[in-house]
DNA sequence: ACTCTGTTTCGAGACGAT
DNA sequence: TGAAACAGAGT
DNA sequence: ATCGTCC
């Protein structure tokens, strides 16, 4: 998923586009996060030995339990807050992507049998990773847990990225977390890779800038849509032989992917046969997304919620628990007052201290859009 | 020399005790 | 799944 | 900083 090869792309053709930024530099702001991807990552690797996981006494998984709760409470702490969007329907398009993926696990699930016939523990190791899939039940289980910690909830209508992206166009939350860059072809705002390595590895956060990316790659927000689709994207195939590079002097020499292909050697370079780049473009560019969400707010914890749910149906240890929930309380009080302390103390850099209005986000009191209430216009 | 493609390989959480 | 590092091939 | 554990 994702635009191949974006990163490097970037960071060769618009360095100033990406800045890093200390994890304690989001205190107050809104975040928004792709839940599904981070539940994927947490099965993958939380408390997996093997074909071992952690699990209740009823032997279903946990593990993306483990994470979300850890995690959030992480933010939490950093007076981060989080907003986590569930995907909806994938669109039609995405359909040959999924196959694909599907085909891939079942690979792997034929791998893995080898490797638990033959002993072989690398191999089970490696293979039993890819098999891993976020089930609905995962989902549904992790909105649960978010909303008894308190935290908002957004089920997105399709893509997850698109709904997050939509949320901070609409300056619902400050920027979007995630490791996938075509969260900058939804045209985020404010797009954040490696928001969680601080802490555990020595990477620092990259914050990226769309407006920044156009200034610098010189490009419209189409036609880095069209430079996203010629490089590679999950809607649709690319061009053979034209990589990142060529897709941004094409798109810098024609303006767009119609006047390429008017302009260009059809010989040297095979067009796919019924190639879908105006259908990826427009899931892009007018996704379907809604702000026709409830207020977002983060509430005090259900502490007995908490407890029923993660000790007594999930096995978690009680005083763990009990610990994370005080923790949850504290780190609530002390960002309740918002980022204007912060104006005190960090003297931020040149960046973006409080330009527009933008601590809205803030109990500022009063106002608030009530309930949807900020969304109209501005679409499109 | 440059760029794209294909292959391979690796890594992907967070806590708390030590 | 991706992304980085490498080899290979085409221009 | 490293390593076992979380369920």
């Amino acid at each position: 998923m994702g635009i191949k090869g974006l990163t490097k792309l970037l960071a060769d053709n618009a360095p100033k586009a990406m800045k890093e930024q200390k994890f304690e530099s989001y205190f107050g702001r809104r975040i928004a996060v792709d839940a599904s991807m981070s539940i994927y990552q947490f099965l993958i690797v939380v408390g997996r030995t093997g074909m071992e996981t952690l699990t209740n006494e009823a032997g279903e998984v946990t593990s993306h339990l483990q994470g979300m709760f850890n995690r959030t409470i992480r933010l939490l702490e950093a007076g981060i807050k989080p907003v986590y969007v569930f995907d909806g329907k994938p669109p039609d398009l995405k359909k040959q992507e999924l196959a694909k993926r599907y085909s891939k696990r079942e690979d792997a699930t034929k791998e893995l049998t080898e490797a638990v016939e033959e002993g072989d523990k690398d191999a089970i190791e490696k293979f039993s990773k890819r098999t891993v899939k976020v089930t609905k039940q995962h989902n549904e289980e992790c909105k649960r847990l978010l909303r008894l910690m308190g935290v908002p909830v957004v089920e997105a209508p399709c893509e997850a990225e698109a709904e997050c992206a939509a949320l901070c166009i609409n300056d619902m939350v400050y920027a979007v977390a995630s490791e996938d860059m075509d969260s900058l072809t939804f045209g985020a705002p404010r797009f954040l890779r490696h928001l969680m390595d601080p802490s555990s590895k020595k990477i620092p956060v990259m914050e990226f800038e769309v407006a920044k990316v156009l200034e610098e790659l010189e490009l419209t927000m189409d036609q880095f849509i069209d430079l996203c689709i010629l490089s590679g994207c999950d809607y649709c195939d690319s061009i053979k032989g034209i990589g990142g590079q060529t897709a941004l002097k094409l798109i810098r020499q024609h303006g767009s992917i119609e006047s390429i292909l008017e302009n260009i050697n059809k010989d040297r370079y095979q067009i796919p046969e019924d190639w879908p780049y105006q259908e990826a473009r427009r899931l892009f560019k007018e996704p379907n997304v809604t702000l026709d969400i409830p207020e977002l707010k983060w509430n005090a914890p259900d502490e007995e919620g908490l407890v029923q749910f993660l000790v007594k149906e999930n096995g978690f240890n009680q005083d763990r628990v009990t610990k994370a929930i005080e923790k949850i309380k504290f780190a609530k009080n002390k960002s309740s007052q918002g980022r204007l302390e912060s104006f005190f103390k960090p003297v931020v850099s040149t960046s973006v201290p409080l330009k527009r209005k933008d601590t809205s986000e803030k109990p500022t009191k009063a106002v608030a859009n009530k309930k949807t209430k900020g969304a109209g216009g501005k679409k499109k």
